[in-house]
DNA sequence: ATCTATTTTAAACGTAAGTTTGAATCTGTC
DNA sequence: GACAGATTCAAACTTACGTTTAAAATAGAT
């Protein structure tokens, strides 16, 4: 008795693979309903348009990857600000880097980055902001500044692009070095790496811009 | 006697204009036509396909943004490795960000990388490998490690991945800081900010890990 | 068992895209 | 000025997509 799982569900996660795999525009609602086992009309049953779902598919993988990551990686706020901030680089690329299911999401937000659908602004809303504000706060903590200022905004960016691109540059990645070295760098490396170069950095600029003001 | 440009060549424009723009897919080569005041038959009579288009697109603007903007920015193989790396960083940056048309290659290898089209392996090849074999062999000689050590590596993939983040995170940018600060962050600033940090970290780096051979 | 509401299905619809066609127009040459 | 080749054009062709339709199948309740 293994009991399929419903219609809806079933759409849901392949909705949430192939939209993950190869975004919005690129993938097709037949290809869904091919793998999902379900007709195409189904799609529009039980979702209405396209749209639609993939702002369904977004809220439901969004839980599950938060559920396994959240925002600080256990860290809190209690913590000296360099914990906090590697626990956000931490959960952050995991949410991205995981090889299962977990990181469904963090690729659907990641072309949203590059290639916006623009349909859901709301749940962009939702989901950036709050670690936008997280992130800048953390590290205005770390080199004593204002989370608004320009220094604190690109010291954010210098973080958040090195997190995204390990996920962008895969393609390009495996081209140049080539199929030989088929492993893919092991994302727990990546976060110590991002950690430990993102706060050298920090380290550095917190001393310059204390000189300054001196 | 305004001698107006061939209609190759204003399809070239009009091509290099709409796909950095909107990207490979979303654009239509009607749009183009349009754009470029030809026929949409004309295109296929001079270019056979869209992919062949995009392609000869692709080749037409990577000669002027290398003409503005070279490898180095001016530095050579002479120069000390840290200004060597300035000099990439800043051509590279100038190469996407640039207001003018100059920024077209870089705008369209940008997306290439995040959502390849793949018709175009030869073109990655030409252009990517040598920039990847370039700042590679640079930051070896920062942090003092083979080219090809995992070292290496991650720090390529950091700075690389600042670079085209603040291209990437301009829509975001715009939802994150609102309307109100319309204008965007100086290129110079940027490219300055990118360098500041990531000589930052590597000198940090280069010292631990000199550390751990001794 | 029958009736009703829900779900599933195959087929068709409408639109937009890349491409092709074949005639019309333009350009340069003898 | 007539011819040949190159270029431009409106229109049609083909395919793929999101969506809709209306009938068939299923499930649940009385």
């Amino acid at each position: 008795m293994d009991d399929k799982p419903s219609s809806k569900k079933r759409i849901l996660w392949a909705a949430g693979e192939i939209f993950s795999d190869t975004g919005y525009r690129q993938t097709t609602i037949r290809q869904i309903s091919r793998h999902a086992g379900v007709n195409v009309a189904s799609i529009n049953y039980y979702f209405q348009s396209k749209d639609n779902l993939y702002l369904e598919t977004l809220r439901y993988w969004k839980d599950i990857a938060f559920q396994k990551y959240p925002p600080e990686f256990g860290a809190s706020q209690s913590d000296p600000p360099e914990i906090r901030l590697e626990g956000f680089i931490r959960s952050f690329v995991y949410r991205i880097l995981d090889s299962g299911i977990e990181s469904r999401f963090g690729k659907l937000m990641a072309r949203e980055f590059t290639d916006p659908t623009g349909a859901l602004d709301a749940i962009i809303e939702e989901t950036a902001r709050p670690m936008f504000n997280l992130i800048t706060s953390i590290i205005g903590r770390i080199i004593n500044k204002d989370p608004l200022s320009d220094s604190v905004l690109y010291c954010t960016s210098s973080i958040v692009g090195q997190c995204l691109y390990f996920l962008y540059a895969r393609p390009m990645y495996r081209k140049m070095i080539g199929e030989q070295k088929t492993k893919l760098l092991p994302m727990d490396d990546i976060a110590d790496h991002i950690c430990r170069f993102s706060l050298a950095a920090l380290s550095v600029i917190r001393k310059e811009e204390q000189g300054e003001q001196a």
